[in-house]
DNA sequence: GCCTAGCACTCTCTCCGCTCGAGTGCTAAG
DNA sequence: CTTAGCACTCGAGCGGAGAGAGTGCTAGGC
């Protein structure tokens, strides 16, 4: 039954299934035929619908909430909707401009990314997500050290793309001013360009070589660019505007807030999810059921990849439950994702040109 | 009346108050007189305690939510036992050692402040409030200079508290890794030590010299020292545990978290609040009606002020329903901030020796 | 053979009235 | 000054009645 559901679904049932999701991503209520047969799309009487209905039901795009209920969507429902029933609503020119704006203002990239969060929940009126996972497959432009306290030293590795990285390093040595900025010097011409895991392996080959077991400075180099290069990336997920949930009727009742906020604190679970999809590179929509994360929550999640052609750098997108506009978070996710990653490649050439 | 309220009190009433406190915050509860009586710790019958609460209510100190339920602390209520009738209780070995351990392991200050607030809401059940103004009055260590891009230069401030600060800069002139480098050197030994509202004083005064107008090299050095001043220093307010919430039975229904949720969200009346705040020394326990903010929503507010001796640095606190253990969040809060200043301190010896 | 009117049925939601329990204030007696 | 007793008030909880929405089924019309 699951391996061909699609094509076995004559245009009415289609036109009643889209118009069903439609109502109910309107209304968050129940659909019944009678409402279904006034909205002036169908010349059928209610009796008719129903029966439309009552097969839509039987292959598992509809779903009753208690007998004397109209019908409401199933995660297949949805499924089906999206791939073959919605008209993805084009942005309004305002909503370009917004994005436009706040991308191409904003002077660093951390910083866009920063703000895409905010501003993705703003427009689409959703939880919105930015993920950037460790960084170990990006191209360095520079690296840099800044002594903090006598051990303690400060990091600020540039990316080719403008991404700004710092991290605190614990060290053995001690470093004069002058060493740090002859090693920050030395890394940056050396290895300027090449990826930090292309680094790292580059700099653990040579602590074996002979030059560097009888030159003391070149030793403390590269003890210093691998503890610069090992020190934990993080996994950035900036989860913002969780309190536009406070206003979906599907969470009207404090329990289902509570199970929702303390659901999107499982930042975890949300980076491995995120970092699955990273792999597809298109747009990607996951509803309820499609994955662990989203099923236990009646979620849904619209993201998309974003970076340089060559290289993803993360995600962006929004959950929400999953009675949302599919049709203009769709292209809203596109659009801001697309923004990005041209804010990047542009980065990417200023930086190196 | 309010101008003594406090010494026409007798030792029964206060009794009978500090019960009502306890129990009420213990419970959630109103209390009425028959509980009271059956507590054992007055040798009074029911309708003796009615008229002890009877007076207490005609003083502001308690007030009934209907007719027939008992009786709860007013805003006066609570503010009578927090400065007469409560008596702090000590922290335990465990949360001391807690606290210590991740304030001491924790390398940077930055990141023991950002840990700080969410270990304060995990041990006081509370929403975790860490607050750093504008650093104008900090003194720095060494200010570095990274080119990220063709115009636009990241610097990072370090200050003797070992707190670090970055802030990118845009910049008409473009300059050298060399140029770069000489002027952090330059600004670090000419300014370290001091002030960066002096520094900013002290650049701006050198450009009128004779000397600056003909040095091309110090001309450059002065306007990219205040563009990096003069770049902005953002509030940082760390709003940790907001989930604690949930639990608490005065927002068991969904408008009240709907309201609480977005109150928290309005930070910049918490950072008005808590810059106020920083002017005065000890603990501070603002109560309900005693501010805009903790008024509007029946929040308590228990906050200290941290930093070294010298200059205070910003607030921690805790934020809550009125109805909270202040003789646990008190000590809480003040071992915190007293940890964070000690660790501020040796911080300061350690970087300036 | 498909569509539709009609009907009986089911289920939820809301309102209403009822009772019960907790707590109060007042008064009068100890 | 304390306490027992009493009448009163108010809110929470329960259950039944009724309205409303929607369904499935069946029989008749085009």
């Amino acid at each position: 039954m699951a391996t061909r559901p699609d094509i076995d679904l004559d245009p009415r049932a289609r036109e009643v299934l889209r118009e069903i999701v439609l109502q109910h991503i309107d209304s968050g209520e129940p659909i019944g035929s009678r409402t279904l047969s006034k909205c002036g799309k169908f010349q059928l009487s209610p009796a008719s619908l129903r029966n439309v209905m009552a097969d839509l039901e039987e292959l598992g795009f509809l779903a009753q909430p208690h007998t004397s209920a109209g019908r409401i969507p199933t995660d297949r429902g949805y499924r089906f909707f999206i791939n073959h029933l919605m008209q993805s609503r084009s942005l309004s020119t305002r909503e370009r401009s917004v994005i436009d704006e706040e991308v191409s203002v904003a002077s660093e990239i951390d910083e866009v990314l920063h703000h895409a969060s905010a501003l993705l929940s703003k427009l689409s009126d959703q939880v919105g997500l930015v993920f950037m996972p460790t960084l170990l497959q990006f191209a360095i432009r520079s690296m840099d050290f800044i002594s903090v306290a006598d051990n303690r030293i400060m990091c600020v590795i540039v990316g080719t793309n403008g991404v700004v990285v710092n991290k605190l390093i614990e060290t053995r040595f001690l470093f004069t001013r002058d060493e740090l900025e002859k090693i920050g010097r030395y890394i940056s011409i050396e290895f300027g360009g090449q990826t930090l895991d292309r680094i790292r392996r580059r700099l653990i080959r040579m602590t074996e070589e002979e030059r560097a077991q009888h030159d003391a400075m070149l030793q403390k180099t590269i003890s210093l660019g691998i503890d610069a290069v090992n020190a934990p990336f993080e996994h950035e997920l900036y989860v913002e505007g969780a309190t536009s949930i406070l206003n979906k009727p599907e969470y009207a009742d404090a329990a289902s807030l509570r199970k929702t906020f303390l659901a999107l604190q499982e930042k975890e679970k949300l980076v491995d999810l995120l970092e699955t999809c990273l792999r597809e590179e298109g747009l990607q929509i996951l509803v309820g059921s499609e994955s662990d994360f989203t099923q236990m929550h009646n979620f849904s999640i619209v993201a998309r990849r974003y970076g340089s052609g060559t290289a993803p750098l993360g995600m962006v997108g929004i959950i929400g439950p999953m009675r949302m506009e599919y049709a203009r978070m769709a292209p809203l996710v596109d659009y801001l994702s697309r923004a990005l990653s041209r804010k990047i490649e542009e980065e990417e050439h200023h930086g190196n040109g």
